[in-house]
RNA sequence: GGCGGCGUAGCCAAGUGGUAAGGCAGAGGUCUGCAAAACCUUUAUUCAUCGGUUCAAUUCCGAUCGCCGCCU
């Protein structure tokens, strides 16, 4: 059985927002057995809905999809949560017989799963806001200069002004006593089924990806996305949190703050996910062992893809 | 028809008689528990066109074209 397994293939679908991983995961689920991962840092949350392009159940046809619609918005939820769980979940699937195929976009979370984070301590959100608030009354840089004092060498690699990383290496050295540069090379052990991923990356033309994602960042806003926001709202989700900083949501916030017009708040957004579809192609870029799939999901067959990738 | 203003990269925009700020967009990149985050790099042999003055013009002068405003 031990070795059987070991041929066992995992899928992961990846690529820009908008590129069509959502249909493709399903299509090859359907003709191959598997059952769906999210792979997405903000369709976990639950009751964040419109902006997210979460899979209807329509659009899910009959198949299982895990980690979608699952934590609290309140929740900050974090890649190193995200690998545990998906972890969890692809024992599960495959224990059922099915294939996981891990679907979305997060590409971070993805590489946490392959390659675990170095044992290092959970975010402590008491210090966190601590340090930024000391942030707030100096400056990115005054941090940075911390940092230079405590750990020159991660502070030698870090830009002055990447506050979230300067701040999380001053976090760790404040949690454990001990600089994140030393520990870092103490990575987790990596998964048995981590060589058994096989990772296609979805890689449209620019110009229709640009189109698309600007046509459903519309339609998000015609779709209600507003008054979603000011349930969430008032049902006690933070504007600061991180569910409510993701595409769009973000925007609104600001709207029903008055910091913007709806119109610019609908322009905003669209920008804000060109510029992420650009950076997801970067990341992929760099990322060990990729299948590229030139063109949207909806471009390739399912049954051709399985037998070119024999 | 007359008078006035303007014309600088895809967009917004500063500027000076001595050889083109900045922002946005675009492109490329970084990424070890916030990652739909945060950050970094890069982009005009050229200033509407033609001619003139000058050692030197995008900057001064003239003409032309275009846009805007006012007047008739």
């Amino acid at each position: 059985m031990g070795k059987r397994s070991e041929k066992k293939i995992i899928y992961a679908i990846a690529g820009p927002t908008a590129s069509g991983k959502t249909g493709l995961g399903v299509e090859l689920a359907l003709h191959i057995g598997g059952e769906v991962i999210n792979c997405d840092s903000v369709q976990i949350y639950q009751g964040i809905q419109i902006a997210t392009a979460k899979p209807t159940d329509e659009e899910k046809r009959g198949v299982k999809h895990h980690l979608i619609d699952y934590v609290s918005p309140n929740v900050d939820y974090t890649a190193a949560d995200w690998a545990a769980d998906a972890a969890t979940k692809i024992s599960e699937i495959e224990a059922r017989g099915n294939v996981p195929i891990l679907v979305g976009g997060t590409g971070f979370y993805l590489r946490t799963l392959r390659q675990p984070l170095f044992d290092g301590p959970k975010t402590d959100d008491h210090l966190r806001q601590r340090l930024r608030a000391i942030m707030k009354k100096k400056s990115a840089e005054y941090m940075h200069q911390l940092l230079v004092k405590i750990d020159p060498y991660t502070a030698a690699k870090l830009f002055p002004r990447d506050y979230v990383r300067v701040n999380r290496a001053l976090e760790v050295y404040f949690q454990t006593g001990k600089t994140i540069s030393e520990q870092q090379p103490n990575r987790g052990e990596i998964p048995g089924f981590a060589a058994r991923i096989r990772l296609f990356v979805l890689n449209p033309a620019r110009d229709g990806l640009y189109a698309k994602i600007d046509q459903r960042a519309e339609g998000h806003f015609a779709n209600g996305l507003v008054e979603e926001v000011k349930r969430l709202l008032q049902s006690g989700v933070k504007d600061t949190s991180n569910a409510l900083g993701s595409h769009g949501y973000r925007r609104v916030c600001e709207f029903l703050r008055c910091e913007r017009t709806l119109e610019s708040a609908i322009e905003k957004t669209q920008q804000d996910v060109r510029n992420y579809a650009k950076r997801q192609l970067t990341w992929f870029r760099r990322e060990e062992g990729v299948t590229w799939l030139n063109g949207f999901g909806e471009d390739f067959d399912i049954g051709q893809l399985l037998k070119d990738g024999k």
